[in-house]
RNA sequence: GCGCUCUUAGCUCAGUUGGUUAGAGCGUUCGCCUCACACGCGAAAGGUCAAAGGUUCGAAUCCUUUAGAGCGCACCA
């Protein structure tokens, strides 16, 4: 027995040296499994995409529970002799990533983007992004992650932007892709728009003001922004709403708070009679239904009142005012004038931009977007069809299962998707201009070619990852292998963002599903069930978790017990749990091999009531294996965690000591070569979820038959 | 408003298609440094599976209703 095993298992020390053992063996890249010979050369393949990790700083426990999820699938997959590739890579992600090195400047140096300039801080973005990939791929490797590096990518690298200017113009080329003027989520702070999923809604108290634009105007209305209503082109009434019949198709004229506005009486399905008065100010210009309205009764919808900045473009007392600021001037203008009827205080979900905090000031702009619902030329379906059919018909399985209607009812209520945003940080928009025209794709030869100043939203590029990282748009290899991918695991959090737009994406650009199951992991929140926070400052570093309970630990607490779609806690107690059973392994060890020290590990030894042992071994891997089969990792370690202590060591450890010290020979011989079988084949089946422990443990058994445990073979009966 | 999920031992959660006395971890109580392990061992207490009704030979598991909690989407004039 080596003397290693005369300490505690100490997992800060071996990790790192194991991890390092495997990279140095290349196995985790399929080619070099084929080329040793643990994987044949037309074994079938299972493939997995890392859901990039935004380059924003580094990895928190949600990583952690998704790095500790995939390695357990592809560490089994692989030891059943599957061509496993994983493969890896970060996300540009553009805004999180533009705000934060913005945030640092302002902070640092008190400047502004445009103090700096497109170029430079574009400088300072790479810097920034480039040490956080450094940072994000020290943490991938400490928790163990099998991920070929061979393989890595990254969202805005070379050849991720080839495959993003393909399919732009692919997409632009079949009438897709238009630009056009909407009404879009504008953030002032950040100066960009946003999409629809990148609100967030904050429930504030706000007031209702009841009103009327003039003396004479026969219809109360009601608002919480009455600034905006120097853009009103209309008061739309619900059309069977007895009170204002009389009065639809009528015209006004006035003079509201110094600004002249004419405005028509319409009626729409759209108003709801019960809320205020019943009638709505419409500011086409401004709101997002408005706009709707306006678009159906054929109103001025470019009555544009406030900027970029939020601030006031009208003429008069308002002109240059902050919206806020308005406000109160309109209302004391509307006080002093006698039109304010009634003010109420009312809660009132407020839009805010995510990562900003901004608050949204819808603004009618030009801006690109994909047509969800015209049909692709040729193919008879809109790109919303595209996404709905593989869900449908299970060509695609989400589990939990239940997730598809979350699914179906997005796409029902999806709108056109607006892909331009104005930062700085991304893939430039593909579109050049010189006078009157207008190129999609690469630069047109020539001089005077200018590029649209937009960055096309990150999720774009994110949406192509399952086949721009296997090469797209090149016919590669590696595309024709391994694409389809087998499995998506990501957060549930993220099945708009990200996993919708890759079958979008996917569906579009190859005819084919990105992939054939998605596993919805859940928030991992804290030990009081809150979110993991920087102002709650109760977030955990995988790396700290690492470094005092060993990755191993961090990762059977974050898979045990724990189903897709659901929330877990979090704590320090749990994962230190796990460290105990880590050791416990250890010892357990360190019993067998110092009474195997001069056995036979050959388990045709192993003879009667010991057989039974076998046997119960044998059903619990076939178990196991149909629970890693079908995506129930969090029941397998589970029942192996179980099985290690409460069965191999507290009843069969027990028993063999009389044996082993007993003057029964042959009864010696059998059960030397069972414990010795089973725990090798323990170890294997512990090896995808603790893979370091297992690893070090598995190097000083007899019973080794490959160079790492990491690629022997799964033991199971077929 | 539309939709989804959850409610199981003191706490945190499992329980795969309905099938024998409902499980785990942590915690608690009692006894143990027994030559693998005190990061441990042995034993014990603890649950009308939210409530009511239904389907069934049989329900924590399926259906209906109710109550409470959480989440998503929409609205938010």
């Amino acid at each position: 027995m080596p003397d290693k095993f005369l300490k505690p298992y100490d997992p800060v020390a071996t990790e790192p040296r194991v991890y390092a053992e495997w990279a140095k063996s290349g196995l985790f890249s399929p080619d070099e499994c084929v080329k040793q010979g643990v994987a044949k050369p037309d074994a079938p393949t299972f493939s997995m995409v890392l859901p990039p990790p935004n380059v924003t700083g580094r990895l928190h426990m949600g990583h952690a529970l998704m790095l500790a999820v995939e390695d357990v699938f592809t560490r089994y997959k692989r030891m059943r002799g599957f061509r496993t590739l994983w493969l890896p890579g970060t996300d540009h992600a553009a805004i999180a990533t533009q705000s934060v090195v913005e945030k640092q400047i302002k902070k640092d140096e008190d400047k502004s983007r445009h103090d700096i300039g497109r170029e430079e801080l574009l400088k300072r973005i790479e810097t920034f992004a480039s040490a956080s990939r450094d940072t994000i791929i020290g943490q991938l490797k400490a928790m163990g992650a099998s991920l070929d590096w061979s393989r890595e990518a990254f969202t805005l690298d070379e050849s991720r932007s080839r495959a993003v200017r393909t399919i732009f113009k692919k997409m632009s080329d079949d009438g897709l892709i238009y630009r056009g003027l909407r009404i879009v989520n504008w953030d002032p702070k950040g100066q960009t728009t946003i999409s629809d999923d990148e609100i967030v809604y904050e429930e504030r108290p706000a007031k209702l003001y009841t009103f009327r634009y003039a003396k004479d105007f026969p219809i109360p209305v009601a608002t919480t922004r009455p600034e905006t209503k120097v853009g009103d082109v209309a008061v739309a009434v619900h059309p069977d709403d007895a009170r204002y019949q009389e009065y639809v198709g009528n015209e006004y004229d006035a003079v509201f708070c110094d600004v002249p506005i004419h405005v028509k009486i319409v009626a729409d399905k759209e108003v709801d009679p019960a809320f205020g008065t019943g009638a709505v100010g419409v500011t086409p210009a401004h709101s997002m239904t408005d706009w709707d309205i306006a678009d159906r009764h054929l109103l001025t919808q470019d009555r544009s009142v406030i900027n970029e900045y939020a601030k006031m473009t009208v003429p008069g007392r308002l002109e240059g005012k902050k919206t806020a600021e308005a406000r109160e001037l309109v209302v004391a203008w509307l006080t002093s004038e006698g039109l304010l009827e009634k003010t109420e205080d009312i809660r009132q979900n407020i839009a805010t931009a995510e990562r900003t905090g901004g608050v949204i000031e819808p603004l009618p702009k030009l801006q690109w977007f994909i047509d969800v619902n015209k049909k692709i030329p040729g193919r008879d379906r809109s790109l919303k069809e595209l996404m709905l059919e593989p869900v449908r018909s299970g060509e695609i399985r989400i589990l939990p299962e239940y997730f598809d209607k979350t699914y179906f009812h997005w796409i029902e209520h999806l709108r056109d998707w607006c892909i331009s945003r104005q930062i700085w940080y991304g893939h430039r928009i593909p579109v050049w201009y010189k006078g009157e025209e207008a190129v999609v794709g690469e630069k047109p030869d020539g001089e005077g070619w200018v590029q649209d100043e937009d960055t096309l939203d990150t999720w774009f590029s994110s949406g192509l990852w399952t086949f721009s990282t296997l090469g797209w748009p090149d016919e590669t290899i590696d595309l024709g292998t391994y694409h389809p991918t087998d499995l998506l695991e990501t957060g549930y959090d993220i099945l708009f963002f990200w996993v919708a737009r890759m079958i979008l994406m996917t569906e579009y650009a190859l005819g084919v599903v990105p992939f054939k199951t998605v596993y919805l992991h859940g928030l991992v929140r804290d030990a009081q069930g809150r979110k993991m926070s920087k102002s709650l400052g109760n977030n955990m570093d995988p790396l700290d978790v690492a470094a005092k309970f060993g990755a191993d630990a961090a990762r059977m607490a974050l898979v045990v017990g724990n189903t897709p779609g659901t929330d877990m806690r979090m704590s320090e107690e749990k994962i230190k749990g796990y460290k105990h059973f880590a050791n416990k392994l250890w010892n357990i060890a360190r019993f067998v091999l110092s009474n195997t020290e001069e056995a036979d590990p050959s388990a045709a030894l192993i003879e009667g009531r010991d057989r039974d042992h076998i046997v119960k071994l044998d059903a619990l891997a076939k178990e196991v294996s149909d629970d890693l089969d079908n995506f129930r990792g969090h029941l397998a370690a589970e029942k192996l965690y179980h099985y290690a202590w409460h069965e191999l060591a507290d009843v069969i450890l027990e028993e063999s000591k009389p044996i082993l010290a007993g003057a029964d020979h042959k009864a010696k011989a059998s059960r030397q070569a069972l414990l010795l079988t089973i725990l090798d084949r323990t170890l294997r089946m512990l090896h995808p979820f603790m893979p370091f422990v297992t690893e070090e443990i598995w190097q000083s058994l007899p019973t080794k038959d490959a160079p790492h445990l990491m690629v022997a073979r799964w033991p199971v009966v077929e």
